[in-house]
RNA sequence: GGGCAGUUAGCUCAGCGGUAGAGCGUCUCGUUUACACCGAGAUGGUCGGGGGUUCGAUCCCCUCACUGCCCACCA
């Protein structure tokens, strides 16, 4: 016997087991509809960061993954969900560094690279699971057997084929230029990593004496005003520039400037990068550390004087800021400029500073070597593929994002000051030649092949950006650079599902790398976005605000069911969406209510028959039941496959609670009392077979409840032969009916009438008052008759009587074709009841007389769609029905 | 500055040319062959504003307003 109420902490880790015994998930494994024989159909997970842990983001992610894998398992297809987790360079460096110090260990420099690696594997081994437990508890139905991390070893010779790859076709190359500097790691970063924040500060105004003339404060000829909101950098300034045709100071271009504190010469220039309007309308230029001075000093050959060391220190500027941080010399430099006279102003100035997304400080423009990707000549195959339809975008929209980022993609910085990671293949020869091989001992005979003789080589002490190597997944992880049989069989990927704030990171790249690498075939045909999980205000989670809701506390107060289920149904195309717990709660209502649905069918002995057809179940109201189905069944895959989880979930929710919970089972109340013992029979086989639907529907969103109701339904028919993850997806076909769905829908509509005359009129609880039915025609009789007791019990629950005598004064249910009548003298008030029907007439003339107007506009008859004036027709001569009826009741009233 | 979404019941959202829908909330009633994590009923909307197309617009087009997000720039 099952509980009173579903327990899903209590069974989760017993199916979990199960699940896992049986290898249910194995890539190629035999399902009930032909398993290996089925199409291959595959999925690569967003690796989660092997530091991570469950958020609500990857429960939203991965409910949706898992809920088209296991729908398809059960189609019968030849399922791959490839798992697996990311190695997160500066993550999770940073996560072990911040270990070490705890645990007042040596930090990362003391123990140098090798020991400090030895560590992060340590650390690796020992907590880097965690996630991929957290996604089992979640019931990801992963090929857990292939697990696999973008630093393992087969992962890590597809990235230095890669790399070595693309550096002989130039598509790598080394440059000097200005990058993104994270201070507080001491790496460069990519463009993407660099979150743009507005912050208060302020706008100094410097004045720059001119060479030559006696600088006087008072006197503006003997000076030029420049606008700068990072005073610190003019120590590295070579020129001011001015605009060459407009503004005030276009006569000074070609003069000298002494700049101020290191008493270096600078020119003025004229260059229309300097715009009159902003600041004082001259500019100062420091071609090391800002991007756009970058290009003026190219422009002018400008020399580029870096004055920060790696971290951020003013450094080489044989100043006495020399060895302060670049926040204090700033301090410093303003006071000295304000002590000699050449602070003009300050202003509050609101601008938008760069900082690093791991680290949260302020990133500095810095010349250094790096390694970059030449990311525009691989985009052009990556952008043609999705404008050809070879990869579509669910929803579509989201191409545009995907076009207007890769049309104007910028050189991609893949190298990192990190120890974390892929080390670059390059090797450095004594005079600074570099070798990039894949391996050090083919980097050593290229050596000597260029300088004739053995020599010493130094590998490159960078690594790749962790996105680099994720962008190889959809390949590397079944088994590239190899020719397996996986690659060939599940390559290209059916649909990749991911989060639209990684669009760029990740799937833009795995899309160029893709195509690249495995002959222009596109990594996945489908990329389903769906939005963030945002909390229920609307507003990011984020620790800092504290509104963070953690899945897997929501898996232990309500069950991962409960979970997967909210979060497919409120799952968007592309849309983020709000969450609270007041959903979660209201889904795990439903898996009780689900459960105790089959705790009746449990009393009832409602067992499974042996050969059941749903195609002869006699019984009228058993066979509107295997109609309902059928279209529920029909709208949940239409759904699934047309990608719309959402709506799949809703109509299995619909059809479970609101027809078969609400409405069926209560309608066969009296048919499992019956006398009758084949009508008996059949309702229970009935009920036990629309139950086993109900499971394989509701089982890609709440695998565990409807596995473990799946398996207790063992103990009353014959034992199941499979797990309901491996079983077939229902096919049901011409079981709906439309003559059924009329003769039952009448009765739904009959005792809906019922109860709403009733509680409208106050009739107390109890009351016996006969129902009767009015003016009927034959057939109606019939109708009723059949379903006579049903509707009688029905009637009863509301304190209704059934009856067959006419009486003067009733309360009047207008249902379709016919009018049924509450006779109710004395019990109610007689002038109320007129009024009420008086209001229903008026209502429905009221449609009559817009139907009429629409039916005699010439235009609407003679260019609307036939069936749309056939249905004016009907919903008119429906509604004078009704007023017909109304009116006769009204009369009968008195 | 460029782009993308969104604006429908108190709240969260479906619908998208032809009778405005669901869930939650609120109110009323109810312990009955599973379920109070329940049942029944009711309440609630000029579908953001303004134009246009159309016989007909919540739906298509234009425009405005507001909200959110992304990209770029900011001396």
């Amino acid at each position: 016997m099952l509980e009173k109420t579903f327990q899903p902490a209590a069974i989760e880790p017993r199916i979990a087991a199960e699940w896992n015994k049986a290898q249910a998930f194995k890539a190629g494994r035999q399902s009930q509809a032909g398993g290996v024989n089925g199409a291959p159909y595959c999925i690569v997970i967003p690796p989660p960061n092997v530091t991570g842990s469950l958020h609500m983001g990857h429960a939203l992610n991965n409910t949706l993954q898992d809920v088209l894998i296991r729908f398809e398992r059960m189609r019968g297809k030849d399922v791959l969900w490839q798992p697996g987790t990311d190695h997160a360079g500066i993550a999770t460096q940073m996560v072990v560094e911040r270990e070490l110090a705890k645990n007042k260990q040596p930090g990362r420099r003391e123990l140098g690279r090798e020991k400090f690696l030895e560590k992060v594997w340590a650390w690796k081994a020992e907590s880097g699971g965690q996630i991929v437990h957290q996604l089992k508890r979640l019931g990801a139905s992963c090929d857990w057997s292939r697990e696999r991390f973008t630093m393992d070893e087969g992962l890590s010779k597809a990235v230095v084929k890669v790399f070595v790859e693309l550096h002989k076709k130039g598509l790598i190359y080394k440059d000097k230029r200005l990058v993104n500097w994270d201070p507080k790691f001491q790496t460069a970063i990519s463009d993407l990593e660099v979150i743009p924040t507005e912050v208060k500060g302020h706008l100094w105004h410097f004045r720059y004496p001119l060479k030559g003339i006696t600088f006087n404060a008072e006197d503006s000829n003997t000076f030029i005003v420049v606008a700068t909101t990072r005073p610190e950098t003019m120590l590295g300034d070579t020129a001011v520039a001015v605009h060459p045709a407009e503004g005030p100071y276009k006569h000074l271009i070609g003069k000298t400037v002494v700049l101020p504190l290191v008493n270096r010469d600078i020119p003025i220039i004229g260059d229309d990068y300097a715009d009159p309007e902003k600041g004082s309308g001259a500019v100062k230029i420091t071609p090391a550390h800002d991007f756009n001075d970058f290009e003026v000093g190219k422009r002018h050959n400008l020399p580029q004087i870096n004055v920060l060391d790696a971290f951020g220190k003013i450094a080489g500027t044989q100043t006495p800021y020399d060895g302060l941080d670049r926040f204090e010399a700033r301090k410093r430099i303003v006071a000295d400029f304000e002590a000699q006279g050449l602070l003009e102003k300050i202003e509050d100035h609101l601008h938008t500073v760069p900082h690093g997304d791991r680290s949260g400080v302020p990133v500095e423009p810095w010349l250094t070597e790096q390694w970059y990707c030449n990311a525009a000549e691989l985009a052009k195959p990556a952008m043609a593929a999705v404008r050809d339809g070879r990869t579509e975008f669910v929803p579509k929209n989201w191409e545009k994002t995907y076009f207007e980022w890769m049309e104007n993609i910028q050189p991609w910085c893949i190298s990192r000051q990190l120890w974390w990671g892929h080390q670059i293949p390059a090797w450095y020869g004594p005079d600074g030649h570099f070798f990039v091989e894949a391996s050090e001992a083919d980097a050593a005979a290229a050596a000597k092949a260029h300088y004739k003789k053995d020599v010493a080589l130094t590998r490159d002490p960078d690594v790749l950006d962790t996105w680099f190597s994720s962008a190889l997944w959809p390949f590397s992880t079944l088994g590239w650079p190899d020719k397996t049989a996986e690659l060939d069989r599940y390559y290209p990927t059916a649909v990749l599902v991911t989060g639209r704030d990684i669009i760029f990171f990740w799937v833009a790249r795995m899309m160029m790398m893709g195509m690249h690498f495995m002959d222009g075939e596109v990594p996945f045909k489908k990329i389903a976005i769906h939005g963030l999980v945002l909390d229920e205000k609307g507003q990011k989670m984020s620790k800092s605000k504290g509104n963070v809701m953690d899945p897997l506390g929501l898996i232990d107060q309500y069950g991962a069911d409960a979970l997967r289920f909210t979060m497919a149904a409120l799952s968007t195309q592309g849309r983020d969406m709000k969450l609270s717990t007041q959903r979660v709660e209201g889904y795990r209502n439903f898996a009780t209510k689900l459960w105790n649905a089959a705790r009746f069918a449990e009393m009832n002995e409602c067992v499974r028959a042996k050969d059941f057809k749903p195609a002869s179940i006699k019984e009228p109201i058993n066979r509107w039941i295997a109609g309902e189905t059928e279209r529920a069944v029909n709208a949940v895959t239409n759904a699934l496959e047309a990608n719309r989880p959402n709506d799949a979930a809703t109509a299995v929710y619909e059809f479970t609670w609101g027809i078969f919970c609400d409405w069926y089972l209560e309608l066969i109340k009296s048919l499992l009392a019956s006398e009758d013992e084949g009508e008996k029979q059949e309702t229970r086989a009935t009920v036990a077979w629309v139950l086993d639907q109900i499971l394989k529907m509701l089982h890609p969103f709440m695998p565990f409840l409807t596995e473990e109701l799946w398996a207790h339904m063992v103990e009353h028919g014959v034992a199941r032969e499979n797990l309901l993850c491996l079983s077939q997806w229902p096919t049901l076909d011409g079981l709906a009916d439309p003559r059924i769905d009329d003769e039952i829908g009448f009765v739904v509509a009959l005792i809906s009438e019922i109860r709403s005359v009733r509680q409208e009129m106050n009739i107390p609880a109890g009351a016996k008052v006969p129902l009767v039915l009015v003016g009927a025609d034959k057939a109606l009789q019939d109708r009723c008759n059949r379903h006579e007791e049903t509707i009688a019990r029905m009637a009863r629950l509301d304190g209704i009587t059934f009856a067959k005598a006419v009486p003067k004064a009733a309360a009047v249910i207008v249902v379709g074709e016919t009018t049924a009548a509450i006779p109710l003298a004395g019990l109610i008030d007689m002038a109320a009841e007129k009024k009420r029907l008086e209001k229903d007439i008026a209502a429905n003339q009221s449609d009559i007389a817009k139907m009429d107007a629409k039916l005699e506009n010439p235009n609407f008859v003679s260019r609307a769609k036939p069936e749309a004036i056939e249905e004016a027709r009907e919903r008119k001569a429906e509604l004078e029905g009704q007023v017909k009826r109304l009116t006769a009741a009204l009369k009968r009233l008195g």
